[in-house]
DNA sequence: AACCAGATGGCAACCGCTTGCCGTCAGGTT
DNA sequence: AACCTGACGGCAAGCGGTTGCCATCTGGTT
């Protein structure tokens, strides 16, 4: 039989349709015997519960969705990968959304799902907040790598690096920093910005910001050249991508890293670690953002969760230091 | 409301709900005025229909799900880029999955989905062919880089690939070159290796085979150790994971490349251009592969395509030349 | 004026599963 | 021996759509 269904079992085992939802659902509800009688039947036809009549009545289905706003990017693939494996472990279905970098796209893919999943997982969301919220009251929200107060997040503790990054650099002697931003309507550019500022008034040293830039190796060119032009001894820039386009560039116009001009990235990809030089890189767990980000939805999800305030986990994140920063020029 | 239905936008139009579910699949059922009303109250109430409910009474539930054999490789991001673009594309939902590298786990949650997907786009499966034409048997299948006959696949051209790197190395004046082999159960593996073989024939020069490696970096060492034990002058490696390693391991070594010793790789991946020395490879367009993976499978969803015969498409592979292979050591 | 075809809308069954409610029956009470 | 209770199975009404079939209404024929 191609696809089995309650009736087909029902009839095969000689009980009513009821006793066979039962004997899956609610197993303390029939007796053993029946029950007996009932798996043996299902696992000879080959039946399997079918999800979507399931979800019909009772609203779960069982699948999250994951947005995510570039898959472009290497370092998604790590949050999608703690997503696909913390939603298998608990049998949940993993949707996959590209937003391409397009608030537009997310919104309106996010809707389409709206009525088919139990929840979202959003990494790095473009959207702006009223859009967040407006979704977070339909169904459970959660944000990787954003923040926004009653929405729960998993966020890499980036105002604690951002703080090493800029001590990291101090120590080397360094004096003016300049940071390549991210997109315009990233929560984690503004976030590395303000965070990098803070620090560097704290030790009085000189930060400045140009940009916003799209994190692509492809736009390091621009980037380095505008990075050159605030004669900042040492470039922060908003990913490790950018940070690559802008080695690469900077080597096209003869300036050396690290002798002349020091140069960090984030995300710790794993091309970072290839290049030449290395780049230094913040870092962190982000398997384990994407596992914790699905963790909470899927307890968001299960009644009893719901009440409880929005957690809002911070992730600790890491300094890798590697080839790319080094002492400042003397000048 | 929260999630109105089509009951709910048939008492507000005023009509019965067969006249709204006509409304919107069956447009020309209805009359433009009727149809005008319809959607109105929907638009008006926020009503989106409901997939399941749909997919419950058609069948068809506008899903098909990509499984990856191991999500940790990055070149299967371009063919899951390519999938989700294709899906997206024409309003389909993307459901992905990992089978890390375990057939069983593949298996499994190929049979999990089989009754809530139209079908399944498998990347590089592990199963064996039985699994395969059982599961096409129920559900429509494309094979991404794997052949099988009677099922459609999308395969870079690795025989005539493999032509071309041989070419390369003999041009270079190799004589005798090893392959590292990939996983034991790899379609792929056996592939390249029998195209690499009998690519050295026709140009009778020597060509053997160590391993299988699981193709990561870690593997690396193994995989290179291995290979200088053969005194081929070339390394012809399963994927660019495992050159990447080969390559770090050789020059812990102090074995140079390319001058005592080419290194080639597989896959194109974003690290292999930057990486020191930088890896010559082969490459191709996977997304492209993605793309015309799912489009081949959405095409096998509708009633008309399923009777051509499967197609098997063969998509152009190009060899990257970069700074791992050089001229063969005079020795 | 009687007749007919096509257009349009409604009724109700159905997709596969869940669950509230009821009936039956076995075993234990008094 | 009459009675109560809990365990267990079945009936049937949904969940949100789709669609075959029928009723009605319109305008056009002869």
């Amino acid at each position: 039989m191609a696809h089995p269904t309650i009736y087909d079992v029902a009839a095969a085992a000689g009980v009513a349709t009821s006793t066979v939802s039962r004997a899956f659902s609610t197993p303390t509800r029939v007796s053993a015997h029946t029950r007996e009688r009932v798996l043996a039947a299902a696992a000879e036809l080959g039946y399997r519960p079918n999800p979507h009549a399931r979800a019909l009545f009772s609203g779960r289905h069982h699948t999250v969705a994951m947005v995510v706003s570039d898959i472009t990017n290497p370092h998604y693939f790590e949050l999608i990968r703690g997503a696909e494996l913390r939603a298998k472990a608990s049998e949940y279905t993993l949707v996959l959304v590209n937003a391409e970098e397009s608030p537009r796209i997310e919104y309106d893919q996010i809707q389409r799902l709206v009525s088919s999943v139990d929840g979202f997982v959003l990494a790095a969301s473009r959207l702006p907040d009223e859009n967040l919220e407006q979704i977070a009251s339909q169904r459970p929200v959660v944000l990787m790598n954003r923040e926004l107060p009653g929405i729960p997040s998993v966020v890499l503790d980036h105002v604690q690096g951002c703080r090493q990054i800029v001590e990291h650099l101090v120590s080397l002697g360094h004096r003016h920093l300049v940071y390549l931003a991210g997109p315009r309507n990233s929560w984690m550019a503004a976030t590395r910005w303000s965070a990098l500022r803070t620090a560097a008034e704290g030790h009085g040293i000189r930060m400045e910001r140009v940009g916003p830039f799209t994190p692509k190796v492809s736009q390091g060119g621009a980037a380095a050249d505008g990075a050159l032009t605030t004669n900042a001894t040492a470039i922060v820039a908003h990913n490790d991508l950018l940070a690559i386009g802008v080695v690469q560039r900077l080597a096209q116009r003869g300036v050396r890293v690290p002798e002349d001009v020091s140069v960090l990235g984030f995300d710790n990809i794993f091309a970072s670690d290839l290049c030449t030089p290395s780049l230094t890189t913040l870092g962190g767990a982000h398997v384990e953002v994407g596992r914790a980000a699905v963790e909470i939805l899927l307890d968001m999800a299960t009644p009893n969760g719901k009440t409880r305030t929005p957690p809002r986990v911070l992730l600790p994140t890491e300094l890798v230091l590697r080839g790319s920063t080094g002492a400042a020029p003397s000048a």
